[in-house]
RNA sequence: GGGGGUGUAGCUCAGUUGGUUAGAGCGAUCGCCUGUCACGCGAUAGGUCGAGGGUUCGAGUCCCUUCACUCCCGCCA
């Protein structure tokens, strides 16, 4: 038998009353009550009660040691009594009387208490995270997140899929995020760049014939953070398939994340066949191509009703002729609504640097008018027209907004979320996924004015490939999908352009000519030219996976060791300085910025 | 790179209009307590009010600069 225990600490149950055991453990609590003492001993399978009287003669060594001191104590088994029974713990109905004990991991005085609810500041978890991890809702969160992974590698497994390895140090790509360079030692000024996907690893894993291949992938992207993005590492879910359609990716991923959500969450799923809407929709409904599709609000254009002379607001009228847009908001049965409620709205969009939101709400005295500071200025014929517009019907309220249309997206998108929010619409108890499909293949930097990639650059056109329009290439679309849960996006994934020709043209219009694709791409526009097999895949972030099963905000939360905001490591002291030796070797020298 | 929030005891926080010696709970130390499970009771220690500068007779409080943490925008094919 192990020396340390006989048992864990949650594992005695009343047929061990009358048992020598021998628990260790850590003091999660103690209660002196001078001729007898209890200590709480948890492990990281729960807690048992121990318990130890004046007249034994390690009382008053133990009544003096620190909370959380690893210990191990020796004594038996027995009852509780019916008053003193704990239904809290699996364990309350026995306790264990100690005859003796001994500190196997002595505890200095704690800088933060670990038997308590309370929130304590990030700087102070992330530099003691190993005491911060011994906290109930953190250490199952960790928990959660391992049994997670081995669920989804188990039903990746049973779908066809096998699991292969990628390169760390891999060579840096242009397009995309900033990568994390690694100096290399052999090959003096040269750097090894950390993969920010094993994109095109996995598609030459399907060059090389291996049809269906996934990982648990680590990915670096030196970005950053925010409270859903951890800085510098994250994993996604890779996997990668032959032979394939669009709709056959759908297909695997749904089975995956249905099976994954229901077996690690009450909450239901709102549908088991994801919608698909179109990247141009998702745009014009929800104002975002990541849309939460628990709240029902709907933005609707009403542009139009503007160039009628029987409107009379001559603001929005005049930013529609110069090229705005108007965007609305319809609120079923608001007009009993305060006025806070309304001027909430617009004081709220205001705060969000738009010019505000106007509303109204529709009415019918005599005949159908708009209530509220704006309302005045629509005809009754042209509100009929509204309603005939956007479905809203007498007693729902209007918000509206006119700005160019990139601006009016951002703003009636938020504004969607806060009206929600204010009017309690969206179901917390729900999971809603869906996919954004049919993405452009290019889009305008605002900046340069130069055609870009939009999101991947290895994704295949939609349409006859041989005769594609290139010479309006805002126009073509891609086989380029995501998949978003409840406004968070979960992954981004496309059928892949297999085609070198089709390759190098694409690449063109963005500005790369064939030697720069061949030398920035060279492994896999190499490959494609010796037998390529149509495929596609998908990448869904399992950091993001294990927040929302876990229903926790902030990534940081559901990852064991994470970096700060600043992508420093508190607790290892990452990044540091490095010996001047080090440098040399690496034929490197440092010209810090002042 | 930009904007917002926060920073007071080991931890979580309060601190009025600028006014005497900066408080509470938890934790720590000491004492009392035999059925608690957030045990209870009493006492003690513990503060460069993030840092620097300024205004003022007087600054935790007002102003400027700066640092740290955090949230957001940019960025993240």
């Amino acid at each position: 038998m192990n020396k340390y225990r006989s048992h864990n600490c949650n594992e005695l149950r009343k047929k061990d009353i009358g048992k020598k055991v021998f628990l260790s453990g850590w003091i999660n609590k103690k209660r002196d009550h001078g001729n007898l003492l209890f200590i709480d001993l948890r492990d990281n399978y729960g807690i048992t009660q121990c318990i130890i009287e004046k007249e034994n003669s390690n009382f008053s060594t133990l009544e003096k040691i620190q909370l959380e001191t690893v210990i191990k104590v020796d004594g038996e088994v027995v009852s509780r009594s019916n008053e003193t029974i704990n239904k809290e713990i699996n364990t309350g109905e026995v306790e264990v009387i100690i005859k003796s004990f001994s500190v196997l991991g002595a505890c200095k005085e704690l800088p933060m208490p670990i038997f308590s609810d309370q929130e304590y500041s990030e700087e102070i978890r992330l530099r003691y995270r190993f005491l911060d991890l011994r906290r109930k809702k953190i250490h199952e969160n960790i928990i959660l997140r391992s049994k997670v992974i081995s669920f989804i590698r188990n039903e990746m497994i049973k779908l066809g899929f096998l699991e292969y390895q990628t390169p760390i140090l891999t060579s840096s790509s242009p397009e995309g995020a900033r990568d994390f360079l690694v100096p290399s030692r052999l090959n003096p000024g040269k750097f090894y760049a950390l993969p920010q996907a094993p994109q095109q690893f996995k598609q030459l894993i399907m060059v090389s014939g291996f049809d269906r291949y996934f990982q648990i992938a680590p990915c670096f992207r030196d970005e950053d953070a925010r409270a859903d993005r951890s800085p510098g590492e994250f994993y996604q879910l890779d996997l990668e398939m032959s032979f394939v359609e669009q709709e056959d990716v759908f297909n695997v991923v749904e089975t995956l994340l249905v099976n994954t959500f229901k077996n690690f969450s009450k909450k239901k799923l709102l549908n088991k066949k994801f919608p698909r809407i179109s990247y141009k929709d998702s745009m014009m409904r929800y104002g975002t191509d990541k849309p939460d599709l628990r709240n029902p609000l709907i933005i609707n254009d009403i542009t139009e009703i503007f160039l009628r002379d029987d409107v009379k607001l001559d603001i929005f009228k005049k930013l529609v002729k110069s090229g705005s847009k108007v965007r609305c908001i319809i609120t079923k049965n608001t007009k009993e609504k305060p006025r806070s409620f309304f001027d909430g709205v617009d004081k709220w969009a205001k705060d969000q640097g738009a010019s505000g939101m106007a509303y109204f709400t529709f009415e019918m005295n005599k005949e159908i008018s708009g209530r509220g500071p704006v309302g005045k200025f629509f005809s009754k014929d042209a509100l009929n027209e509204i309603m005939k517009k956007t479905g809203a019907k007498i007693g729902d309220s209007i918000f509206f907004a006119c700005s160019k249309e990139k601006h009016l997206e951002n703003i009636t998108a938020l504004a969607r979320n806060k009206i929600a929010r204010d009017l309690n619409l969206v179901d917390d108890n729900i999971f809603a996924l869906c996919w954004i499909v049919d993405y452009p293949m290019y889009e305008k930097d605002n900046e340069t004015k130069k055609i870009k990639f939009s999101h991947n650059p290895f994704s295949m056109p939609q349409g006859d490939i041989d005769n594609l329009n290139f010479d309006k290439p805002l126009e073509i679309l891609a086989y380029q999908y995501d998949i978003v849960c409840n406004g968070i996006e979960l992954s981004s994934g496309a059928i892949r352009n297999h085609i070198p020709e089709l390759m190098y043209k694409l690449f063109s219009i963005a500005g790369y000519d064939k030697n720069q694709v061949d030398e920035k791409f060279s492994g896999m526009i190499n490959a494609l030219n010796y037998g390529a097999p149509p495929h596609g895949g998908i990448a869904p972030g399992v950091d993001r996976i294990v927040m929302l099963l876990a229903n926790e905000k902030n990534i940081r939360e559901v990852t064991m060791f994470p970096m700060n905001q600043n992508a420093q490591d508190l607790m290892m002291n990452a990044p540091s300085n490095v010996s001047e030796n080090q440098l040399k070797e690496l034929n490197i020298s440092l010209k810090l910025k002042k």
